[in-house]
DNA sequence: GGCAATGATGAACAAATGTGTAGATATATG
DNA sequence: CATATATCTACACATTTGTTCATCATTGCC
């Protein structure tokens, strides 16, 4: 159907650049039902590529999906472990089929849970971690008045994909917010540099704003060699083992717990370079994200020690910490 | 694993019933992002009732797709309708392609802002047609506190697939709020009825209501034979060539206004049960959501008459405001 | 109880979507 | 300026999704 005019295939401009066409396309897929052919006619690009357009908007958060809805059982788990723990709000998402399914999950519920929260002159702290990662695709970018967000985490040292301070940019810049971060790394050479860097005059007003938040989201990470801390080699192997030695089952903004929710004895514990766990406790709006079977020993753990207004897990999650 | 014990496939009970399995489901493939065949595995059924159950989903509202940007032409033309009309906020959505798709687009649209704007105590008047139904697949259902629904028109006679009672009801539902109608129809047999219906205390218990609403969100028809209004016969044909010999171009809550937004001179006009343009007028947050070709006559009309404070509608007739 | 009407179901087919790969084109680099 | 590198594109193929239709269960009705 494309004859010999050209072949190279031109662009039917409706007058917008790249993004443009990206936000239509997904328009036309997601709101109207065209097929991919169809928008690739009209939009005088290959199918392909629409496609991939497509990929890119569920993937930048362009696109967002929401479920509306609970089932029953996580209802009932949400409010038992409202009962259990006094936590005033309990979500639970059904559990995820997959393992790596559990972060995108309570991202999602995370996100959701964020667009209905979050208002003008509102101060935010952030955590990290994957489930904080997935959530920013599931919050809605709005220009808020006067929100400031504070990353509550040092910075890594190795280039990773996502690193705290990335994170923390990224959620400020969707919601029009100013954003301040730990210019240190998250892990000190040793406690002396640590205290020397908490005297730094940049990083102690950030640590005087974390004491101030309105808000915090914060998730918890296990102590196995999957966890993100240890496979993108943050930590050593050997610190790993020794943690667990010193009883640890795992961190909370990088501060290691026992299974009670006390900081262990541990020289890294003294190293880390991030608002510590009684600036949490005393955040009014705390929100604890975090899920799968692997956390649940650090879940019981970080709820104890912070007792969180919000929790947001995984139903299988959530049955563990009913029946601890 | 499945051995001869049974011939239909039984289901693995997630202790959930109908409902929670296609929360589940949609969960699994929005979220997760499982394949329908791994879901139907999953939960013990085909895949092609998986399918049905996805579309169930996506047509009741269960799970919801949200562009999270606007291209810059939309932008644009927002903002040379802000300037123009003097209105504070217009939404303007990509222009659909098929023409149906444009209830469908500014639904979408429309559903998104009140997410944004609903609270807890406010006061919401509601009036009627297939973009405000649209809408409904686009809210989020949460339980707010306090809050009153009121629908500003009366009721259909015939019965209809969507009546103004049920859009109220089916939004008051949705948002936990209590729901108020006009019991009564939307146009009187004779004027002298309708005056007598006005003062009948349940009916003058809620245009009393009408007249302190917080939020307001109405739309508008057109005259043409495919309108709503006259598809499904709520005025018979006779009505609409002698509106149209009166100078209107279409109805704002099925009071008829000519092309300046001045109610034409016509007994319809005087017997139509619904609130007043008047009392819309001073509504301190009216939303006004339409759009398509045909009615961008009226729409110009309803804007001059109302000056709402929020316009929600599509590209072209966007361009088509801007230009008059 | 028998019998149509209604609605749900899944097999088979048709359509659409997604992926790997090889070649083309831009962009950086010596 | 040539070459290396990264990025984009299109084709062919694999997989997933959607539709149709014959069949089967269920319901209301005689």
């Amino acid at each position: 159907m494309d004859g010999a005019e050209s072949r190279r295939p031109r662009r039917r401009d409706h007058g917008g650049g790249e993004a443009d066409q990206r936000v239509r396309a997904a328009w036309m897929y997601y709101i109207e039902g065209l097929t991919q052919e169809e928008i690739a006619e009209r939009l005088g690009l290959s199918r392909v590529r629409v496609l991939r357009m497509l990929a890119e908007c569920r993937e930048d958060g362009t696109v967002q999906f929401r479920i509306n809805a609970r089932t029953a059982n996580c209802i009932a788990l949400g409010q038992t472990l409202e009962a259990r723990y006094g936590i005033a709000h309990a979500i639970v998402v059904p559990a995820p089929v997959a393992e790596a399914g559990v972060t995108e999950a309570i991202g999602a519920a995370l996100g959701d849970y964020l667009n209905t929260v979050l208002c003008d002159g509102m101060t935010v702290g952030l955590g990290w971690g994957q489930t904080l990662r997935a959530s920013l695709k599931h919050v809605v970018s709005r220009k808020f008045d006067g929100m400031t967000v504070v990353s509550l985490l040092g910075a890594l040292t190795r280039a990773s994909a996502f690193s705290p301070s990335e994170f923390a940019w990224r959620f400020a810049d969707l919601l029009d917010a100013d954003c301040y971060f730990l210019a240190a790394p998250v892990i000190a050479p040793d406690p002396m540099t640590r205290d020397l860097l908490f005297r730094h005059a940049g990083i102690e007003e950030v640590m005087a704003r974390a004491a101030r938040l309105d808000l915090a989201i914060v998730s918890v990470g296990d102590l196995t060699p999957e966890s993100t801390l240890f496979r993108y080699a943050m930590l050593p192997e050997v610190d790993l083992q020794s943690l667990i030695a010193a009883g640890a089952v795992g961190d909370l903004l990088c501060n290691f717990l026992d299974e009670n929710g006390v900081p262990v004895d541990h020289e890294i514990n003294r190293r880390v370079i991030a608002a510590s766990p009684e600036t949490m406790r005393r955040v009014p709006h705390l929100v604890l994200a975090s899920g799968g079977w692997r956390k649940l020993k650090v879940m019981y753990a970080a709820i104890r020690l912070l007792a969180p207004r919000v929790l947001i897990t995984d139903e299988a999650t959530a049955e563990g910490l009913a029946a601890l």
